[in-house]
Formats: C-alpha cells, structure tokens, sequence
DNA sequence: ATTGAATTCATACTTTCGGGTGAAGGATTT
DNA sequence: AAATCCTTCACCCGAAAGTATGAATTCAAT
C-alpha cells in the first residue's frame, strides 16, 4: 500500500512537473499553442487509458465472475421464486432431502417445485436442469 | 456494423467540432489558454478511459471461454482416463445408461467408475461431482 | 513372467429421484 | 366473494443412482 501511495505520488508530481515545464516553454515562445495542446491531449489520453484499464482490471479480478440474473427468462419460463430458490441450491449439488432440510420444509415439498422445475425447464434430470439454468443465467 | 461506424463518426465529427470551436474562442480571445487547456486535458482524459474500457471489455469476452485442462489434479486425485470421459459425459447431463450406451459398456461399468470418481473427488453425488470437476478445471 | 493398475461386468441391496395425483391453506387479483 | 397462483404436503410407484463385494480380462511396466 505504502509502496503505491509513493508510485502514485511521484507519477503525479512528474506530470505536473511536465505541464508545468510546457507552459513555460509556451510562455517563452519556445512552443507553438497548437503543440502544446497536442502534447495536453496525448498526455491526458494516455492518463485516460491507464486508468480506464486500471478501473477494469480491478473490476476483473474482484467482480470477475459476476453474474447478471435473467429475469426476464424467469418470467417467460413462469418460474416462481421459490422453484428459483430451489434451482439454485440444486445447482450447489445438494440433494432433496437436503434442500428440504435448507429450508426448513418437507421433502415431498421440495419433489414438486423440482417436478415443476423440470416440465418448466424441458428436462428430465437435474443435473440438465441446472446446466439449462446457467445457460439462460437463471444460476451463475 | 453500420450503425457503430455511424455512431463512432457522429462522435468523432462532433468531437472535432467542438475543439474547433474553442479554438476559434481562444483565438478571439473570449476564453483563457489555461481553460482551453484544462478542456482540452478532461476531454481527452474522457476519451482515454472510454478507450481503455472498451479494449478491455473486448479482451475479457475474447479470452473469456477457454478452458485448459489441469492435469496435475488429474494425476493428484488418481483419475483414469475413463473415469474422466465418464465425467465429461456426466456433466452434459446423462443418465449413467446413456453413458453407458455412448461408451458401448454397460451400466454397471458406468456405476463402477461414478462410484470411484465419487471417491476420488470427495463427493456424493454427481451433481456435486460436476461442480468439483469445474473447480478443479477437470472439465469445461 | 509377475505384478499392478485399469477396465470390464455381475449381483444384491439401499437410497434418491422423478412422475402422477390430489389437496389444503394463504396471498393476490378481479 | 370468487378465481387464481403459490406454497405446502402426502402417498404411491417405478426408475435411476449409489454402495458393497467379488471377479475376469487386458495391458503396461518391472
């Protein structure tokens, strides 16, 4: 931390150091305007860059795998929030009796959302309801 | 394709506009060259970081779907060649028959190798076997 | 040639899944 | 109030999955 607090510190003071030394090159007529706004926009583009991929990297890492629900497939496959509910912990590999457990209701419970899970997602198994489900982001 | 190339000259044609028109100001001496600079530097610091947004974006949704094969973890836990394929299958989503029809074995072959991969993956299931084998990279 | 691992298969048994049907209580909408 | 949807639960039954054990075969390595 202390290490780019310092980096960051003297990257800035170089860039102020380098405006500062335009202008007065700009001021001694040593330097057209037109260059000097030119040198402002590279340096400020190039800023801009660096940022921008510093910005993202970082959402990269720490949001990386971020998952974005599809709502709308849940309201066209008529998927009610418990069934979701329900799809979800399926997708962590737990079993009926355990997601029954999960939410504190019975098994047979939790055997109907999954029936009606399946008709709803077209498929027979679970393990191909839950690859239907992170195909249309229903699950990440 | 045609609406971004649209979309991108319409920026460009107003972007050049617009620092067209400060310079005319600057030139009329209506504006301070410091302002016009500091403009100048907000702009394209904008333009930087839309730049570098958009690169990156494209670079994560380029590398994105890769997937490389850790074979080290295949090794480590003692996984057959079989057993892996039996896993690939498995992650599509069939059922240890079709399985076993697709590897022209029969079913009891397939239940042996589940039951060891189960073992070997530290699991109880094959949905659970699934989410390991993507952990570990074993598969896709 | 012997050893060991991988693959194959079988039999028997238990558990889990999934389908079908029905139904009761609660919340929302009409 | 009636209709509708969601959630809950039950019972039955057959299919699929998983466990345990044992064994034959193939194939590579020592």
């Amino acid at each position: 931390m202390k290490r780019t607090i310092l980096f960051y510190g003297l990257a800035m003071a170089i860039l102020i150091f380098l405006l500062k030394y335009l202008e007065y090159r700009l001021f001694v007529r040593d330097l057209s305007t037109e260059f000097y706004v030119g040198i402002v926009a590279v340096m400020f583009t190039i800023l801009g860059v660096w940022a921008g991929l510093r910005l993202t990297s970082k959402k990269i890492v720490l949001v990386g795998p971020d998952f974005i629900l599809n709502e709308n497939e849940l309201l066209r496959l008529e998927i009610s929030k418990r069934e979701h509910e329900v799809l979800q912990l399926m997708a962590t590999g737990l079993s009926n009796q355990e997601i029954a457990d999960k939410l504190f209701v019975s098994l047979n419970t939790i055997k109907t959302h999954t029936s009606n899970l399946f008709l709803k997602l077209e498929v027979k198994r679970r393990t191909q309801a839950v690859q239907r489900g992170k195909e249309l982001r229903l699950i990440p």
